[in-house]
DNA sequence: TCGCGCCGGCGCG
DNA sequence: TCGCGCCGGCGCG
């Protein structure tokens, strides 16, 4: 019998004391009470995907009052991925016309190319685009319903004017060696094609949230692929994949993000997609 | 009580009837003797693990034969993953200073940035290197210890010149969704490094052998990141992170991929890393 | 001890 | 029905 993991997490969620505790803590909690409660054997497989959702959940209820309360004009939409929304479907789709046209041409190639990612777990955007909604009264909401989170992106889709999207966020509830590269993949992506919709008028962040160990961080901290240096080609500026990797636990930690994030994303636009790296210009390879 | 899988494998493998049986068959069988044995409960963790390691032990016994009959000079290496072996510790340190270089400048920033991925599977090399080496007499025997196998790729570490080098093979036992993605980073990183390291004198190759579906393939048909334009640029010379895909099942199979593999490769050689996708030359995408 | 890379069994739309 | 993206529990060096 499959655990109901929205409904067990919308029955058990108010029920708990949260001072103090992490957004792991949360997870593990409720897993106690739904594993206390079930009358026959959970598989293990059943458990990790409800541990994934229980915290991407855990997350968004505290961030929704976190980001409200931090910023003036940001707020975060979980992405969800039902048969695979290709996160670049939130964009008008006057302002990715150009990158619809690039995938079209790979895909009637004889041998059809395809360039596709997973969806990340979260959007940063604007939070204009909620308020001018009409159908979503979220904003309002405290502690909105499982159901109006669940289903935000899809108020969005289709919406958003490039300036409008400021980053993606993934969250992870743990790692593996070979788990953790499917970000990597992501972050590549999503910069590749903001190139091409929002054409440099600003930075697209992509943000890790979730514990790490050294070696994690190392990996995390890859460079973007297309913007190495080809062999014998001088450097000029290599950007990184992730922006920032941070193990947030709670909503303490959560304000002080937020804040940070308004303030980089109003740099950013003042700098007008400035690269921080410069530094690199001067490294000369061609030898 | 760990399941012993490489004592296993050595124990059960000869022990089966292989006619008509796939690579995956044998882990089949493999896993129920083991799980009929065993006076515990396995966790569903340990089989997945050890199903990973019969699958790519099934797959080079037979491949070892295979290769041997097929091909004149190419041979198959197991690479391990003990601590990480980097994939380009295969090349002598001579081919790969230019490579260790930008990898020391990364490293070496004030914010460090690394390039990392993980260990293909295997590793098609010349197969004079392991002749050339007195330690192994591999070559000889028609199916070697597991030892030998599995430390082979010890005698050849720091041995190979860029052109003994032909490709990786990438094993699955099965895909999902999320975990499809760390191939196409190794892919990337590999063909990106080989750039520095092969000088294009050759193209290096990267493989997939296993079952995937309509959705895997269309992942795995990526273009390599680092070679699609940049917005506004011409499209050039687009390549693909994988050249092949396919689902090898058993021997027989496997004879035919290895001539394939060797064709193409005398192909590559005489027309001198010459890339078959010029045609993309005539899409301009800069509207 | 820990980093590696392994992969199945989900709940949901 | 199937594609999505979830993640723990390994055996080994």
């Amino acid at each position: 019998m499959a655990i109901r993991k929205n409904d067990e997490f919308e029955a058990i969620y108010p029920t708990l004391n949260l001072d103090g505790l992490t957004f792991l803590d949360i997870v593990d909690r409720i897993e106690q009470v739904v594993i206390q409660k079930s009358t026959q054997a959970i598989t293990q497989g059943s458990l990790n995907n409800c541990r994934g959702t229980w915290n991407e959940l855990a997350f968004i209820m505290e961030a929704h009052r976190s980001i409200l309360q931090s910023t003036e004009n940001l707020y975060l939409v979980k992405m969800g991925s039902e048969t695979s929304i290709k996160f670049w479907e939130i964009y008008q789709k006057e302002s990715r016309q150009k990158y619809d046209l690039l995938i079209d041409i790979f895909k009637n190639k004889q041998e059809p190319i395809f360039i596709r990612c997973s969806t990340p777990d979260f959007v940063v955007i604007s939070r204009d685009i909620v308020r001018e909604s009409s159908s979503s009264n979220i904003l309002q909401n405290s502690s909105p319903p499982l159901k109006e989170i669940n289903e935000l992106y899809k108020v969005i889709k289709n919406k958003c004017l490039p300036y409008q999207v400021k980053g993606f966020i993934s969250l992870k509830t743990s790692n593996r060696p070979d788990r953790r590269y499917q970000i990597l993949v992501e972050a590549n992506v999503a910069k590749f094609a903001s190139r091409y919709i929002h054409e440099s008028a600003h930075r697209l962040r992509y943000d890790i949230i979730g514990e790490s160990n050294p070696s994690d961080r190392e990996v995390f901290s890859a460079p973007l692929i297309f913007t190495l240096p080809r062999s014998g080609n001088n450097i000029t500026s290599v950007e990184r994949a992730i922006d920032s990797e941070v193990n947030i636990k709670s909503g303490q930690e959560l304000d002080e993000y937020w804040k940070r994030y308004e303030e980089i994303i109003k740099l950013d636009r003042e700098e007008k997609a400035v690269s921080p790296e410069e530094e690199f210009v001067n490294d000369n390879l061609d030898f």
